[in-house]
DNA sequence: CACTTGACCTGTCCGC
DNA sequence: TGCGGACAGGTCAAGT
């Protein structure tokens, strides 16, 4: 699912789309979209205005005037897509192609707004969700409690990400930085193409690794996730933005999904293995254990 | 305790 | 073409 360059993405795209607007009804198979609904979910959706969106981690935030907060995580395959109808017979408009495909079957939250636009949450794996919470205890809910800093805040610094390390220090350093708990927002792509940059084997247990390093790997996050943002996030599958488009990172991946082919600094075949549970790709040149 | 593995789901791709 | 198995952007609970 997304990371943080993909929920970024969303993320800016729906605050253009969807704030100011007022939201006219809502369908959804609540049990799984809504687990532990701490609210009714007719009486804060409906008639809200939704007056902000923005993202924590791999989370995204919809504020709404009732004072609740859409609390939303995509997981794998979660997507939020906004649909214009009054402008579907425009020519060469962006989501003429999705216009009669929405809702699908992948359709679990439908949100229509007053001005006959609609706002879908697609899941085919089923393992994102949606909570409806009020917006001054979203930073109360588990994930919120123990999720770690922002790596692309602009005052964080190379050694608040060294010392975030420091409980981690018997794991693999793929393990670690998958670990929302050390490091907000990096996900299985940009774990290997950040640590493809800065020349890590991702097997490499944290201890073992020196300050340089964590210099030059804080340095290709930043990088790395700043390009995708760029870019418009990773569409490895079927990931699309709020317009339902998809983004063009990938064709910028230097060893994401890129086995059997050449590393891009040194020539060597770049290999698939398997480190923390996770598909892994590395440069078995470049990156030593 | 710290770390790793399986489970949650559905769809797709690859080898036979 | 059909079928079985592995695998997929994430996160927890359960296991070692």
């Amino acid at each position: 699912m997304p990371e943080l360059p993909e929920v970024e993405t969303v993320k800016r795209g729906l605050f253009k789309l969807v704030v100011g607007k007022t939201i006219k009804s809502v369908l959804s198979d609540t049990a799984r979209s809504f687990p532990n609904a701490t609210a009714d979910v007719e009486q804060f959706l409906v008639n809200a205005k939704i007056i902000d969106v923005r993202r924590r981690a791999k989370v995204l935030l919809i504020d709404l005037s009732t004072k609740y907060s859409l609390v939303i995580h995509l997981k794998m395959t979660g997507q939020l897509v906004f649909v214009d109808k009054v402008e579907r017979f425009a020519a060469g408009h962006p989501n003429d192609s999705l216009v009669g495909q929405l809702p699908d079957k992948s359709t679990r939250v439908s949100i229509e707004f007053t001005d006959g636009s609609h706002l879908y949450f697609n899941d085919q794996r089923k393992f994102g969700w949606v909570r409806l919470i009020p917006t001054d205890e979203v930073q109360n809910i588990d994930f919120m409690k123990r999720v770690g800093p922002e790596p692309l805040e602009a005052d964080f610094t190379a050694n608040d990400f060294a010392k975030c390390f420091e409980k981690r220090l018997g794991a693999t350093i793929k393990a670690a930085i998958l670990d929302q708990s050390v490091i907000a927002g990096v996900g299985n792509i940009y774990a290997d193409e950040s640590l493809w940059g800065a020349k890590i084997h991702p097997a490499r247990k944290v201890g073992s690794i020196f300050k340089s390093e964590f210099n030059k790997l804080y340095t290709e996050i930043r990088l790395v996730m700043n390009l995708s943002i760029d870019k418009g996030g990773s569409t490895n599958r079927n990931y699309v933005n709020a317009e339902g488009k998809k983004g063009s990172y990938m064709d910028f991946a230097r060893v994401f999904r890129r086995e059997g082919l050449e590393c891009p600094r040194c020539g060597t075949e770049i290999i698939k293995i398997r480190v923390a549970g996770r598909g892994t790709h590395i440069c078995p040149n470049c990156q030593k254990c």
